[in-house]
DNA sequence: AAGACGAAAGTGGTTGA
DNA sequence: TCAACAACTTTCGTCTT
């Protein structure tokens, strides 16, 4: 994998408060809100340390353990090199018997066709969440649900792009990462309703309690995109809050419902977006953001003038 | 001229008989 | 398995700014 450059500072300010915000997948600049790279990165450790104690009780030696490796990352090579500790060429008979264990160490490391299968799905799905910079614990929680796809033995007469599409957005919801199911199958190589299909199918066989997507998540991702100013942020959260009261949100999509909250709030806030440039972001059509708008100003009876 | 509006027909999925 | 249904989309003609 190439490296990428580490950013210390922002281009555009040159100050260093710089927030890698993982939910858009972006590294923005805290003082002047510059998004830098929209491709992010996390290189590390999977454990946080809040003061010293625990960062040492939680240092140690070697790669983070990871449930997206097969082995979950335990592995030990033993090296191609004929020589010894000390660099010493080894004798014949000592180098015909770490042939011998090299062979088997390979052998015993991808073994079955569970294990084969498991290591070819994990690497799928840590492409996929590359190609959609998801953060790693998303990684993670979709390579838990895989191996429980497996030990379920729910796999069969499906793919394995499908059912590694269908782990990946159930952990982006789990973990209120917002991808939209058509993304993830994109980033997958299948189609929407395949994805929905294995998706559906998890949810029933899993009996995984997945939260409904809460509108307030999409709306951070569109401000950013639309670059709109934390007032409208402020303002479109307080919309979706009273919409939620008035019971306006049940049974409606939440992006949609988020889409027409930030289109008020950016009329309110006079720093207008047309509703196609946010239908495009929110990836719903103009024609829902007017219902959903219409029925909000309806009932929210703050008839300012739009 | 661009954006907003709304009617009408179509789509894919859910539900309940 | 099928029909009814709700939410959403697509398309298109009209109105508003």
């Amino acid at each position: 994998m190439e490296g990428s450059p580490q950013i210390k500072e922002c281009p555009e300010c040159r100050k260093t408060d710089l927030i890698q915000d993982y939910e858009a997948g972006e590294l923005v600049c805290e003082h002047c809100g510059f998004v830098i790279s929209p491709v992010l990165l996390d290189h590390g450790p999977e454990w946080r340390a809040f003061n010293t104690e625990q960062r040492e009780k939680r240092t140690r030696a070697g790669a983070p353990l990871t449930w997206a490796i097969h082995d979950r990352g335990l592995s030990t090579i033993i090296g191609w090199s004929d020589r010894d500790v000390y660099g010493r060429k080894l004798k014949p008979e000592q180098k015909a018997q770490v042939f011998r264990l090299r062979k088997w160490h390979r052998r015993s490391q991808v073994s079955g066709s569970t294990q084969r299968n498991l290591a070819y799905a994990l690497s799928e799905l840590t492409k996929v969440a590359y190609k959609l910079n998801l953060p790693r614990n998303v990684l993670e929680t979709a390579s838990m649900l895989y191996r429980r796809i497996v030990r379920k033995r729910l796999i069969r007469g499906r793919t394995i792009q499908g059912v590694a599409a269908a782990s990946i957005y159930m952990a982006c919801r789990q973990c209120n990462i917002i991808r939209t199911l058509e993304e993830v199958a994109k980033a997958a190589n299948i189609s929407k309703k395949e994805g929905g299909r294995n998706y559906r199918f998890l949810l029933r066989r899993l009996q995984n309690k997945v939260p409904p997507v809460d509108p307030h998540n999409h709306i951070s991702k569109f401000i950013n995109h639309l670059s709109l100013s934390g007032d409208t942020e402020t303002l479109a959260i307080q919309i979706i809050d009273l919409a939620q009261e008035l019971r306006l949100t049940s049974g409606r999509g939440p992006a949609g419902i988020a889409a027409a909250a930030t289109y008020i709030a950016s009329r309110l806030t006079g720093e207008q977006r047309t509703q196609g440039d946010i239908a495009r972001t929110a990836h719903v059509t103009e024609v829902t953001i007017r219902n959903r708008y219409k029925e909000l100003i309806k009932k929210f009876s703050i008839n300012v003038s739009l």
